[in-house]
DNA sequence: CATATATGTCAACGAGACTGACGTAAATGC
DNA sequence: GCATTTACGTCAGTCTCGTTGACATATATG
């Protein structure tokens, strides 16, 4: 099936090739998102709230509409979720005081505590794969994955974290 | 960042390339489905279909309780949406002839021609992402996918296709 | 001061997942 | 031959999470 020369034959991009990669996706993201998705059905909560506590896990003191443009969906459908970890004390808003419209969002400590429950569990399983491919495979992952990315969106990975954005 | 003899550092698994790692799929994940969701809609069918109709697609005269175990979703959310298929005439059931129980699935003409539309957006980005990364790129790539999902299924995508499973 | 921006909310809707129960037809085991 | 299992379908009810469109408020900005 691998053939002994793969970088001779520029013709690699054939459909069963293509379609191996939309099956990979599917399965990968399936079982990606299965185990937190387990785990928040105990907490009332779905993936909508994960990717919410994630991203200020990650970000803290992001912004609505930052939130919104990294998630993609509609206000309402933020509103709805943000609101209830709002409530639930999983997230704090904290008026900007450079800019009082924006309300800066931060995980509490009960958030920060399910935010490391699911990101260890999605770790651990990227990091035995990681593991088992080694360093090189490692590469060829992010970079393949980094051109499916929208190339607005390009940056937000690689900047993304440590500092601000 | 990326250190000269990678494969000598055993702590190369740090919580921020596991974290850029999870952002990856979150970001590639979504743009992968944003083009066909927006297509689909247009037809009145959601991702659901979409899932159904490329599996369909791929493994003619798959059963029922085969894409259910693909899918790993339940009975009734599958039979929703493959009851309207069928009405609409997207697929076709037949009885196999071995096992009177089982129904085998295949695509008709309108079938085909919706997966062959959504197929070849995400196969286009897809290509093109694996021509700009190269060869030995996408070889790491499918690795790595492969290494996250689970055990189970991933004989399901290098051998699934072209033949019986 | 007019306008634009950031946020929140109300109402209504639709897709797609779930559970649990039940029914039918066909295959299979003893 | 009969009991059990398997494959499939469906009914009823529920929940999450996405959508649109309209409207309200506070604040910033030209």
């Amino acid at each position: 099936m691998v053939q002994h020369h793969p970088r001779a034959n520029p013709l690699f991009l054939r459909e069963e090739e293509l379609r191996q990669a939309i099956e990979l996706l599917f399965y990968a993201y399936r079982d990606f998102t299965g185990e937190p998705d387990a785990i928040l059905t105990k907490y009332g909560f779905g993936r909508a709230h994960h990717r919410v506590i994630y991203f200020v896990g990650r970000n803290p003191g992001i912004t609505v509409s930052q939130l919104l443009r990294i998630l993609k969906i509609t206000k309402q459908s933020l509103s709805r979720v943000l609101s209830q970890l709002v409530r639930e004390e999983f997230v704090a808003q904290r008026t900007d005081s450079d800019d009082r419209r924006r309300r800066m969002l931060y995980l509490m400590p009960k958030g920060e505590e399910l935010e490391r429950l699911l990101t260890e569990r999605q770790s651990r399983r990227i990091a035995r794969a990681y593991r088992e491919a080694g360093a090189e495979a490692v590469e060829g992952f992010r970079t393949v994955l980094r051109g499916i990315i929208n190339e607005e969106d390009r940056r937000r990975v690689t900047l993304a974290g440590s500092g601000r954005r």
